[in-house]
DNA sequence: CATGGGATTGACT
DNA sequence: GTCAATCCCATGC
């Protein structure tokens, strides 16, 4: 089932939290999302602080859109808008466990083991053919689509740490993980702990 | 219009 | 462990 405007227009840690577990589809690739790190206007590290400009415009639309920007020029990286319209705010999909469409990916990706398919936020995108031109679409409806965990799956145990690769703001604890998987971008910080 | 920086990755010492 | 690649866009002149 194909999560809902309400699903994302909600705190946006609360989002991120969530998201851990559901699956994220984009043509015939799909993966279990296994670690997100949080973002909101309020704090520097996010792109929307400091106010709309047009990079940013995406992160203040409707709840359940994608923002997709490029990072040092040569990767992409896919954010869900969330809380309400009008707040900056979106959650960063840094891994995935991949499930579907591994040929696709494998190709895309020119790696060998299947760890390093979706194991970080440059290489997902890539291994699920994502690039910018998916900004401002819709997760709801459009060509990308996440999911609510299967019926019946565990629930992840969800740890969260402070987020990575950033400067400002480094401390606030907003990536949350799935504690049970090998596909995370990166080994446990020293201090992750229950969420 | 010129400049600088970045929510990363992969290759190399 | 270090470091370059590469480009969009925000900012400043």
């Amino acid at each position: 089932m194909t999560l809902g405007a309400d699903f994302y227009a909600r705190s946006v840690h609360r989002v991120a939290q969530d998201l851990v577990g559901c699956v994220i589809r984009h043509g015939s690739a799909a993966g279990r999302i296994v670690e997100v790190e949080s973002y909101h206007e309020s704090e520097p590290a996010c792109h929307a602080f400091g106010g709309v400009t047009r990079r940013n415009r995406v992160l203040f639309g409707a709840p359940g859109m994608a923002y997709v920007y490029r990072s040092y020029g040569i990767h992409a990286c896919l954010n869900a808008v969330a809380d309400v319209e009008g707040v900056g705010a979106a959650v960063l999909i840094r891994a995935l466990e991949p499930l579907e469409g591994l040929e696709g990916m494998r190709s895309r990706r020119g790696v060998a083991r299947d760890e390093q398919l979706c194991s970080g936020p440059g290489k997902l995108t890539q291994a699920l053919d994502i690039s910018l031109d998916l900004n401002g679409s819709s997760l709801l409806d459009g060509p990308i689509r996440i999911v609510a965990p299967p019926n019946g799956a565990a629930a992840p145990r969800v740890v969260r740490g402070a987020r990575i690769g950033i400067t400002k703001a480094a401390d606030l604890p907003w990536r949350f993980c799935d504690a049970g998987s090998a596909h995370v971008s990166r080994p446990w910080p020293a201090a992750m702990w229950a969420a």
